[in-house]
DNA sequence: AAGGCGGGGGA
DNA sequence: TCCCCAGCCTT
């Protein structure tokens, strides 16, 4: 039986973990909440490599939270140039401002008032009071995320609710009793040097011994990625105008959109109009259309419904046969014609099957 | 070329 | 409440 997490992250930090990052203890410089909070904001969508140096140039010349308050957006945004969402700087000098205003200018020692602040979400105002007060606080940022979604095989994805809340309340119950600046510093440590986010080195993880994710060889599949977006769903109606000779009317779309130039059948986007727009087409003979079995056709961007609706006998106006862009079109031409692959799926499924026509499925 | 990343803000 | 977004970086 292993023991808690706690004990070996704080046994593998001390010989592996990074003790000698700017925001920590230096011979030269204490841990105070105001480098800790700087440094942790630009943590939260940067990595630590890239951030020493914006780190130590910004505190150099923001030493603390009052010159924060005291100068310029300009001036912040300046520091911060090149590390990207700005809004962070923003956020910083604002909640710099709240500090000067409301916290007799130091960063707030409570969680609530840490939070209020803009810019200082749960996880940040946990590492806040964690890593500068030594206070139990969990925090829950990307590294840890992936660290306890493989140790207890959290499946899904980390940013659903329910799997945070998960994750949330596992952070919490490992959270070491002792150490806590250590522990915090250790668990983000290991999640950056060892359970990293490809070729996680488990033969130096002090936690494979009952490391779900490792046991059970899921560590490439934990923690899940965010499902595919679902992708934004459009209709459309084809109509399929077929005369007494079986053939049918097919229209070129146009040189922009979906299928550009290619040979499809004439749409519309409303069922309700699909009427009207096969009458100006053709001479419908008072049939009404056959409802086929709808299907749908997944684009990069989209997916598209195809409801088709089917004439039979139609007599075609004279008017439009002529014209460039519509053709009447026996069963032997389809093939010779560039065509989208679902409409001529759908086109030959009908002539092959005269009397119970499907979609192509 | 695609996807990760804490928190804010809009739907 | 959920979902999208920002900008840069890694893979």
């Amino acid at each position: 039986m292993s023991t808690g997490i706690a004990s070996r992250l704080l046994a593998w930090f001390d010989r592996h973990g990074r003790h000698d990052l700017p925001w920590q203890d230096t011979p030269s410089c204490r841990r105070t909440p105001y480098r800790v909070w700087i440094s942790e904001v630009m943590l939260q969508q940067t990595q630590v490599a890239t951030v020493i140096p914006y780190f130590e140039r910004f505190v150099r010349a923001l030493p603390h939270v009052r010159a924060l308050a005291n100068a310029s957006e300009d001036e912040v945004f300046a520091l911060w140039s090149g590390l990207g969402y700005y809004a962070r700087a923003r956020n910083l000098h604002r909640a710099a401002r709240v500090c000067v205003e409301r916290h007799g200018g130091e960063l707030p020692a409570h969680f609530e008032s840490l939070v209020a602040l803009p810019g200082i979400g749960r996880s940040t105002a946990g590492a806040i009071l964690a890593l500068s007060r030594g206070e139990r606080f969990p925090i829950l940022d990307g590294n840890v995320k992936r660290v306890l979604a493989r140790h207890a095989g959290v499946r899904g994805w980390p940013g659903a609710r329910a799997v945070e809340e998960k994750l949330w309340a596992l952070a919490e119950s490992h959270t070491s009793h002792e150490r806590i600046a250590d522990y915090t510093q250790a668990i983000m440590d290991l999640g950056a040097i060892v359970c990293t986010r490809t070729l996680p080195r488990c033969g130096e993880c002090p936690l494979s011994d009952d490391c779900t994710a490792f046991q059970q060889g899921l560590t490439a599949e934990l923690p899940q990625p965010r499902p595919a977006r679902a992708l934004p769903v459009r209709n459309t109606v084809m109509l399929i105008l077929r005369d007494a000779q079986q053939r049918v009317l097919l229209q070129r779309r146009g040189a922009s959109g979906v299928w550009p130039g290619l040979w499809s059948l004439p749409e519309s986007e409303d069922l309700a109009l699909a009427s009207n727009l096969a009458a100006k087409f053709a001479h419908l003979n008072g049939t009404h259309a056959e409802t086929l079995q709808p299907f749908a056709h997944a684009f990069t961007h989209y997916r598209l419904h195809v409801q088709p609706l089917l004439w039979r006998g139609v007599r075609m106006h004279r008017a439009i046969a002529d014209t460039q862009d519509l053709r009447w079109c026996a069963g032997g031409e389809f093939a010779h014609l560039g065509m989208p692959a679902p409409v001529r799926k759908l086109l030959n499924a009908i002539i092959q099957d005269r009397r119970a026509p499907q979609g192509p499925g």
